[in-house]
DNA sequence: TTAAACTCTCCTTGTAGGTGGAGAGTCAAG
DNA sequence: CTTGACTCTCCACCTACAAGGAGAGTTTAA
């Protein structure tokens, strides 16, 4: 039986987050661990990697890790939160209806931008090019 | 002719953003001043206010400045960036398809939980009600 | 023409989200 | 049973994105 878990060091190289930020993570509360080895090895479950994915998918949506805090705590809870909890998330399922209609906006304009120039491809290079790195 | 543009204090108070926070992206570069007034007052033109929403935008999908940076310098370029900034771009684009992927998921997911609990109110309140200001 | 409100620059501070390193304990292979 | 890799805690430091405040100059309305 491995059901035991895995290490940090393994969870980080399966989810390819730095052992430190895995090891913040769970102070913060986000990651919760299984448990402790005898040494006093934090120990994850498979289910951790599938958290940190869905971690990620929030943060990349611009969401706090103390909003995803709250996110994962009505995840946890299954069900039956507090009246809070359902206000809350019923904000955020708004929120992100904002942004779907924010980033189709968004696409729209760099798309038009895009074909804009596409279309117009004269004195092709070097007229800007600053810092990028994105 | 009001044409040459409002102080600083106008644009806050009809953005909504703080002083400090335009000053600051001036500073960057991220919105420029069309000039001084004679005596050193930045001044903008209404166009400002678009740029900031087209910023307010691109941050709250989890854009860094720097990153929007790179959009306005499209932007403004209006057409013929040079290649790397085109690459840039329809990576940002991409981008975006993803996001509104995982938006439109994470839309289920959050709907299925208050679907879930609404349809069996047991217990009603008290049960889990953590720290939440989001 | 002067007081209040606004703005300037410059410098410090604060918060979020990590990252780095010291010093020590634990584990696995040889 | 020792050596090297891994992990622990604790504390300091870092970057991004501002917010606070001092001290001085500018504008505007009475």
């Amino acid at each position: 039986m491995a059901a035991v878990g895995m290490k940090i060091g393994a969870l980080a190289g399966r989810s390819g987050l730095p052992v430190k930020t895995l090891r913040y993570y769970e102070d913060l509360g986000l990651l919760p661990a299984v448990g402790r080895s005898e040494g006093g090895y934090r120990l994850f479950a498979e289910e951790s990697l599938r958290r940190l994915g869905f971690i990620r998918r929030l943060k990349t949506l611009g969401l706090s890790l103390e909003e995803i805090q709250n996110c994962l705590a009505v995840h946890d809870a299954g069900e039956l939160p507090c009246d809070d909890i359902a206000i809350q998330l019923g904000r955020q399922i708004e929120r992100i209806d904002g942004q779907i209609s924010e980033l189709i906006q968004l696409r729209t304009e760099l798309q038009q931008l895009l074909a804009g120039w596409q279309s117009d491809p004269v004195r092709s290079s070097t007229v800007i090019c600053p810092n990028l790195q994105v």
